[in-house]
DNA sequence: TATTGTTATACTCTATAACTATA
DNA sequence: TATAGTTATAGAGTATAACAATA
């Protein structure tokens, strides 16, 4: 079916976003308030740090967090530290249904997934943990022409 | 860094997503768009193939291709067999502009994996080949309750 | 009747630029 | 000055429902 190694990678990429609209429509999110509550479910998070996560403008992420706040899933809190800054955290509502989206996700990876040897699931693993380690940091907001140097 | 397999499944997914953002803003394209046109390259095809490929409802995707097409990327050209349906080709400019989105996400994940073991590539892709096919089908329009039964 | 695609409508998502408040 | 976040604005993306034209 699949040919290529990268059409493969981008068709897996477009499965993941799959997976989070259909899980996400379950719980009556969209796909990026899904992402979002998923990534706060360890934790609250501040705004700097979810626009790096997300690859989002600060401006964007207001607006994200503006319409999951008014659907009462997520409080912002201002940190103590520094009055400027806030921290983004779930409330009992967003907790819930951000546990269901986050083990929704786990669930039918898990079960996509479950066939492949427990060997090559580790191999696999920490192969992509080297392609991500290899783009950190290559983002949008600096204009690097050289995509083939890693220097 | 990464812990578990769904974790690096799904990071990576986010990464395949950077890079349609990172190569269509280089072309002035929209990551949608960059879709659009990369799986045009190949040749003209069907709004509602074209709707299944892309996971859109076919409302979304006229709006897609009206986009694209007020800025001169692609043609609409009716059907000569089926009066009803129509078929999205690229325009010349459509051609350069997807080409060089098409060949810029590869070269992008070419230079990330192409550290990655002869071998690993050829069980990533075999494994992603896996996946996909037991996902195939159980999309949204189907309210498929019974994930774990490829059945 | 069923299918292909569009239109109307209402949100959501996203970026750019300008701004406020704090550091 | 620099950083954290918001506001204003404009456009793009998306889904639902109703529709037209063809099969």
């Amino acid at each position: 079916m699949v040919t290529t190694f990268t059409t493969a990678l981008v068709r897996l990429g477009h499965l993941v976003q799959q997976v989070f609209g259909d899980v996400g429509r379950e719980q009556d999110l969209t796909p990026q308030q899904a992402q979002l509550l998923c990534l706060l479910v360890d934790g609250p998070v501040g705004m700097t740090e979810l626009t790096r996560a997300l690859h989002l403008e600060k401006s964007s992420l207001t607006g994200l967090v503006d319409r999951a706040e008014r659907r009462g899933l997520v409080a912002r809190t201002r940190d103590a530290r520094d009055r400027r800054a806030c921290l983004i955290e779930l409330t009992p509502e967003g907790e819930r249904v951000g546990a269901l989206a986050h083990d929704g996700v786990a669930a039918r990876l898990e079960a996509l997934t479950g066939e492949l040897p427990e060997v090559h699931r580790e191999l696999l693993t920490s192969a992509i943990d080297g392609i991500l380690t290899g783009y950190a940091g290559r983002t949008r907001p600096q204009p690097d022409r050289t995509p083939a140097s890693p220097a």
